[in-house]
RNA sequence: GGCCCCAUCGUCUAGAGGCCCAGGACGCUGGCCUUUCAAGCCGGUAACGCGGGUUCGAAUCCCGCUGGGGUCACCA
């Protein structure tokens, strides 16, 4: 049987990088499998639900290469795919509930609840702002065994069962997870206002979707014992759960939006991190391969499994992002490089940038120099303009009168070269040293001087051609002041 | 605090009883190469949290402790 797995992200907000991973993991596993990655989205907080955020999700996972079989804008057998659209279908399965005594209409109002609160808190000797959580406090509804319906709102409580022992399920990740029964109180499953709650939500479309496993954070593992009894209640089979370790920022936190700004999937893109490599980085922050670091995205969907994901949450290491985003700008296909670069040159201010043939010879010239596509972009920005700004200390060291007698000669070369390419323009520099005996460098920094404005660049071949025999000769002839 | 999960270099990790006085990667660092800067190549730095067991033998199994994390809503 094929799987089929989800993603279900809430959309209160940018996708997370943590969802990204748990989104990643479950496609890669579909993907493997040949089964369905399914897009659900769970958008019963109405409060925190933007439209704008189930779009930023969208993007992100877009821009990730991460795509869906079913869900938003891609029809599936079992729609809707939007839990608010398919309010109808949880009222149905909580009545049915009600009717087998598995749940039941809770009356408590407001009042009464903060009344059993402070009961609690006065006959343990409690500060009236004290965690009652902390204290052991559990909520008992008076309603619990009644079954009149009254024209008052309620919400519908599971009726958690009295039982000896504990019970548990055998998670892909973790291996056996186990729970007494009476550690269970009863949930929440519909609010007054008719909307499901995540545990209520969750079970039932897991269900409805036909998901046979379910890769989560490990935020969820306690939830998914409520969720069991859930199923136990319908005498439905619950799929398979793998829950994944946690990301931690720098400081050992959970990875948080608030405190975080690199938990921001975006914020990436902005900093000229390739989708890829920050997939590639994701993947290794829990999961491994042996001692292998650097994934294709087909090795990724060949090799990988749950059970090859670790069980201890990972810290965030900006470095080792970078090294990796570097890695995939060195060994990635040039011409895609320069594709992917182009908006980057537009934020730069070079406007008349395209994806052609020169710019994916800059990239090769270029792609062992930087770390990130931002870094690409400022490092190309001059090769662009007519013209350039030389920096006072590079042209105090090299184009001292000795330099610019040496640029000289290098120019009289430079103008009878026929055909402008870096194989035809590199053999001066030697010609040049084997004519006057001097060193290369002397030859060559000069003339990356005079043409880049500073002491560095690609090699002096790679360096003209990219700038064309027009550029190259103007700036030098600005270097020697004429 | 109750319950749950976790525990190898600073970080990500390999390691499923002897192959490990622990391997790889990032970082940091010495050198080589070199027309600059990178890249590349060769080396160095640095870890099995602690205490008990089990075993001829433990990073690997068991128990306790400690530490870290998660979770306890009419959020997800």
């Amino acid at each position: 049987m094929k799987p089929r797995v989800r993603f279900a992200p809430s959309p209160t907000g940018y996708l997370h990088i943590g969802g990204a991973r748990t989104a990643l993991f479950n496609w890669l596993y579909a993907r493997h499998h040949g089964g369905t990655f399914v897009l659900r989205i769970e958008d019963t907080d109405q409060e925190r639900s933007t439209p704008e955020s189930l779009q930023a999700i969208l993007d992100g996972l877009t821009w990730l290469g991460i795509d869906w079989d079913e869900g938003p804008g891609k029809d599936g057998p079992y729609p809707p795919y939007t839990q608010m659209k398919k309010l109808g279908r949880y009222t149905e399965l909580a009545e049915q509930l009600i009717a087998d005594g598995k749940a039941y209409r809770d009356y408590t109002t407001e009042d009464e609840l903060t009344q059993q609160r402070k009961d609690f808190a006065t006959a343990r000797g409690l500060p009236p702002d004290a965690d009652l959580r902390k204290a052991g406090f559990k909520f008992k509804s008076p309603w619990r065994d009644k079954v009149e319906k009254q024209d008052r709102p309620f919400v519908v409580r599971f009726k958690m069962p009295e039982l000896e022992g504990s019970f548990g399920f055998d998670d892909l990740v973790l291996g056996r997870l186990e729970k007494p029964y009476d550690d269970l109180d009863d949930f929440v499953l519909l609010r007054s206002d008719g909307v499901p709650l995540y545990n209520f939500g969750c079970v039932v479309d897991d269900h409805d979707m036909h998901i046979t496993h379910v890769g989560r954070g490990q935020e969820h593992i306690n939830s998914t014992f409520p969720q069991l009894m859930l199923y136990r209640a319908f005498g439905w089979s619950p799929p398979v759960f793998a829950h994944i370790p946690l990301i931690l920022g720098q400081d050992k936190e959970k990875l948080s939006k608030r405190r975080h700004p690199e938990a921001d999937v975006m914020m990436h893109k902005k900093n000229g991190i390739l989708p890829h490599a920050l997939v590639n980085f994701i993947a290794r922050l829990g999961w491994s391969h042996g001692n292998d670091e650097t994934f294709t995205r087909a090795q990724l969907i060949e090799l990988f499994d749950f059970k090859d994901v670790g069980s201890s949450n990972g810290v965030w290491n900006p470095e080792k992002l970078i090294a990796i985003n570097q890695h995939w700008i060195r060994n990635g296909d040039p011409a895609e490089l320069a594709r992917a670069l182009v908006p980057y040159l537009h934020e730069a201010g070079v406007p008349e940038a395209t994806a052609d043939e020169r710019l994916t010879r800059a990239v090769k010239a270029f792609s062992t120099r930087v770390k990130t596509l931002v870094e690409m972009a400022q490092a190309l920005k001059p090769y662009y303009a007519r013209g350039v700004t030389i920096d006072g200390a590079a042209a105090a060291k090299h184009l001292d009168p000795a330099g610019k007698e040496m640029l000289k000669k290098a120019r009289a070369l430079l103008e009878r070269t026929a055909e402008w390419t870096a194989a035809n323009l590199d053999p001066i520099v030697d010609q040049l040293a084997a004519e006057t005996g001097a060193k290369k460098g002397a030859i060559a920094q000069p003339i990356r001087v005079a043409v880049t404005g500073g002491t560095t660049s690609p090699g002096i071949g790679d360096t003209l051609e990219l700038l064309g025999r027009a550029e190259t000769l103007h700036r030098i002839d600005a270097a020697l002041g004429h």
